[in-house]
DNA sequence: CGAAAACAGTTGACATCACAACTAAATCGC
DNA sequence: GCGATTTAGTTGTGATGTCAACTGTTTTCG
């Protein structure tokens, strides 16, 4: 039990983060705006909600706010109000967003090569289960409620 | 290949910061200094530089030098100059960050028992296992050097 | 030896993200 | 129907961490 979750992950994201701002800074795309560029790629055309992208992600929506900014300044999402519930947008890739997500994807095919290199394949397939076992699990607690007792 | 270890690192990450703030707040240490007061915890009186902290932890020298003066005002911590070296600090932990690295990994266990549960054992040790060869890559890697071609 | 390079630590600027407070729109309950 | 509550989004503030530039010390090597 000598093992906590905490520094491998730690060291996980923030490399993450600092290889992707140099990978992707060529395409001009930042670590914090990838992940919503990359979800609103995989669901083309479907006009994606503010809220719906932090939900996915777990990300506050002052952050999805931010990003979203950004994203639709450089032109690679579109941001439309939505007819149906005036308070929501609805976020699209343009086709701007989405000739660069698709370079996007194979610098991040490399990463992921360069990480799991030379790991045997059923760990890390292993990995990738627990790893979403646990985020499912967060995805359902207020962490705010964990420790009313304290 | 569809799966990037980007969005469930950076969920997990993100979520223990959050966590950890709230669940330490009574012992007045937060999530970024934590990981430094565990490790002088493990190491006790064997007076660890600030070089070694970070080489540990894969974290910016800046960043540590921050948690090593807060930990130090809180009175966790204590500094010494090296004296066969005297660039470097030798730093301890106090017997009150003794005692309160003691609470704190309880409230850690807890959070990994949250994590962890009801799933297999041995996957979740695979988890590790595939997490640290990972982090190992890392440790060994310029991410400025990666991408010298772009 | 002594100048140049490497190293430990500090500080300032910036990126990323969480929380709180706010606005505007939608929905609920009587 | 309409006031109270919930929801989507925005903006300000603070925490965490990276990079760059700088200081002071040590090491390297001609």
């Amino acid at each position: 039990m000598e093992k906590s979750v905490g520094r491998l992950v730690s060291i996980l994201y923030r490399k993450n983060q600092v290889y992707l701002n140099i990978a992707l800074k060529p395409l001009q795309i930042t670590a914090s705006e990838l992940p919503f560029l990359l979800y609103l790629f995989r669901n083309a055309n479907t006009g994606i909600s503010q809220e719906a992208l932090s939900a996915y992600l777990l990300i506050d929506k002052a952050a999805t706010a931010r990003a979203v900014q950004s994203l639709l300044q450089k032109g690679f999402i579109r941001k439309e109000k939505d007819e149906t519930d005036r308070r929501a947008n609805k976020i699209y890739v343009t086709d701007l967003g989405e000739q660069r997500s698709r370079l996007v994807k194979a610098r991040l095919e490399q990463w992921t090569h360069f990480l799991t290199e030379g790991l045997d394949t059923a760990a890390v397939d292993t990995m990738f289960y627990v790893l979403e076992e646990m985020a499912k699990k967060l995805e359902k607690v207020d962490l705010q409620d964990i420790w009313r007792d304290a």
